[in-house]
DNA sequence: CTATCTGTAACCAATGCAGTTGCGGAGCAT
DNA sequence: ATGCTCCGCAACTGCATTGGTTACAGATAG
């Protein structure tokens, strides 16, 4: 069980944004948080059954890798009118691949290769799955 | 050869933004602009030869899909010291898994499609190319 | 009952981006 | 050459998003 605090640290952040990340985890049923003395966020199942898409998809806010824009475009242009329906499903197949890549990474592969990394084995692979979280959270663009 | 003015109106935008993403198309090599009466944008290469991941690249910032904390973690943790190294090669292969379905697209394909669903066939494919820029350009979030 | 932690709301500051305006410059027509 | 049209670029504005922070209520163990 690790506290919010603890995994802030970690990342270099507060630990309410940690909370607002174990929201959505605990939603997704992914993890278990106990308040009180000597609480805190465990993994609730088995790790190896927890996929990086599976926090991708918890975390995310629901919306489009692309979006398309939301504005009805002109339909005196023929182009305007129709990109859009064009465009939508080969963006969502770009939007799948990608989550397929995710999907075959679970969070005991993640948590295995860092123990590789660090000698250390202190940690346990509860709050790798928060680490993942946070970072994962952390989109960038497009 | 399309003004920025008349796609502009076609995707319900600035002619500014127009030019904008017209600057960094031209800057790829793959549309010509011509300043002056009747002037505008045309394709400079074969539409069959340039492909979204072309016209996603010119316009996209240079970022990645998957952004990690730039802030050096902690050391002290384990997981926080190494989880970027591990993320970032399965962040990056997903990442190129969605170009890779955006580069069997090319522009042609997306001209003809449009084509398909507008009965009239007065659109030529240039402006097809800038308004797939445009929309492109407007990513979402993660 | 107290200390510890979470959950949540509210607010602030920073950031980023589309939109807009205002030039200057380039090219075509007359 | 003159004027009209259109792009290029810089600067500014307004809006939305977001992480960070503070504050406080609720839950739990000792």
């Amino acid at each position: 069980a690790q506290t919010s605090e603890r995994i802030a640290a970690s990342v270099n952040t507060n630990p309410v944004v940690v909370r607002r990340i174990m929201g959505a985890l605990r939603n997704a049923g992914m993890v278990s948080v106990q308040p009180g003395v000597g609480g805190g966020a465990t993994l609730s199942r088995d790790p190896a059954g927890i996929s990086l898409l599976d926090v991708y998809r918890a975390v995310e806010d629901g919306d489009e890798l692309f979006s398309l824009p939301a504005s009805e475009p002109s339909r005196s242009c023929n182009v305007g009118g129709h990109i859009r329906d064009v465009l939508r499903p080969i963006f969502c197949q770009a939007h799948r691949a990608m989550e397929g890549v995710l999907a075959r990474v679970s969070i005991a592969d993640v948590g295995e290769q860092v123990m590789e990394r660090a000698q250390a084995s202190g940690c346990c692979g509860a709050d790798t799955a928060a680490v993942v979280g946070a970072v994962v959270r952390e989109r960038a663009k497009a």
